[in-house]
DNA sequence: ATCACTATTTACCAAATGGTAAACGATTTC
DNA sequence: GAAATCGTTTACCATTTGGTAAATAGTGAT
């Protein structure tokens, strides 16, 4: 619990009430590996802190392929940017993961308490935008070895957590030529 | 001016008095195609509204070469992602251009005056963030010829006004390439 | 241990893309 | 109008990546 409120302190002040409130609205959910947070089509009315493991957000192109479109790891705040739409992607566990869950009522309930709220929370989510937009922004012109190079540096710990499949999406190259560039940087 | 007014209200309802004060506090600039509105390394201390034209915000990778991360069009709210920290992007008016211009200081006072201020910007920035998040993703798994289509889609009017080699490093492709796959959609 | 199943690696060849350079076309400058 | 400049196209070939398929390695279940 403390990781999620040392998390939104980066970003703003709450007192201690405020903090008891915060936590009162959480639930904790334990997923295991492989598990769909949540599904495509369904409704996402939740936010939701990762505070062990790690999730992916996929979908499937036009070709009928499934597509990682992003890993998000611990200490990550996750909520539906389309709110009031229906997915479009589904959350699925990569491995085991701990998360604690606030249901949209109650978030909404502390957007109406807590002064600040919105304001840290906003803040929250933008920056995750920016990052995620700048990594895939800088992905964009360089070749997949490159991009996997990239990938391991932002996300050293995943490496040998996560399929290489998924990698493999995720960077835009086939599962075969990730397995090449592997050896080949031995 | 109008245009401005009307993006807000899609975000947010504001009176009268509001929309006076607001409007008060812009300042008209007019851009020639080619003129950097903001040059890497500056600070950008300042909110605009493109009224006119398309600008394009672009940095140097590590090989040298120019990128076009992302073009902006009208009825856009530019801003700076990284608050406080010196541009590492330049912008770049792409033809002759119209904002409408906010200095940082004017923008803050609006948020203390209108209580709707910050819910409205910050739903359009994020907006905007997802949108480009998305159109990147969705890029990523694509092939070079799939990648101009999707991009005709989406910004059909840009095609004859922006040059290839801007819109051929925004999909990561070398101009030549993307000569060529133009010429085979003939 | 064996089997079934899945993930990864490897191989082969085809297709797509890049790099270098030159040609072409349009526009600007003098 | 000629020269210079810039953007685009084309050509050549090298390199990268993809597609298909098979081999290998790993994992879990019985």
């Amino acid at each position: 619990m403390k990781e999620l409120v040392n998390f939104l302190l980066q970003f703003g002040d709450l007192n201690l009430q405020q903090i008891e409130l915060i936590e009162s609205k959480t639930n904790k959910l334990e997923l295991k590996k492989d598990a769909y947070f949540i599904e495509a089509g369904s409704m996402f009315n939740q936010v939701a802190f990762i505070l062990e493991g790690i999730l992916r957000i996929c979908y499937y192109n036009n070709k009928g392929e499934e597509i990682t479109k992003y890993f998000l790891d611990e200490n990550r705040l996750l909520a539906n940017p389309y709110k009031g739409e229906p997915l479009t992607e589904y959350i699925q566990a990569v491995t085991d993961c701990k998360l604690l869950v606030f249901y949209q009522k109650d978030w909404d309930e502390l957007s109406q308490t807590i002064i600040n709220w919105d304001s840290i929370t906003n803040k929250i989510f933008q920056k995750a935008l920016v990052e995620k937009l700048d990594r895939r922004s800088a992905l964009i012109t360089e070749d997949a070895t490159t991009r996997y190079l990239t990938f391991l540096e932002k996300f050293p710990n995943m490496v040998n957590q996560v399929p290489l499949s998924y990698i493999a999406s995720y960077l835009g190259v086939t599962q075969q030529s990730l397995s090449r560039i592997r050896k080949s940087i031995h």
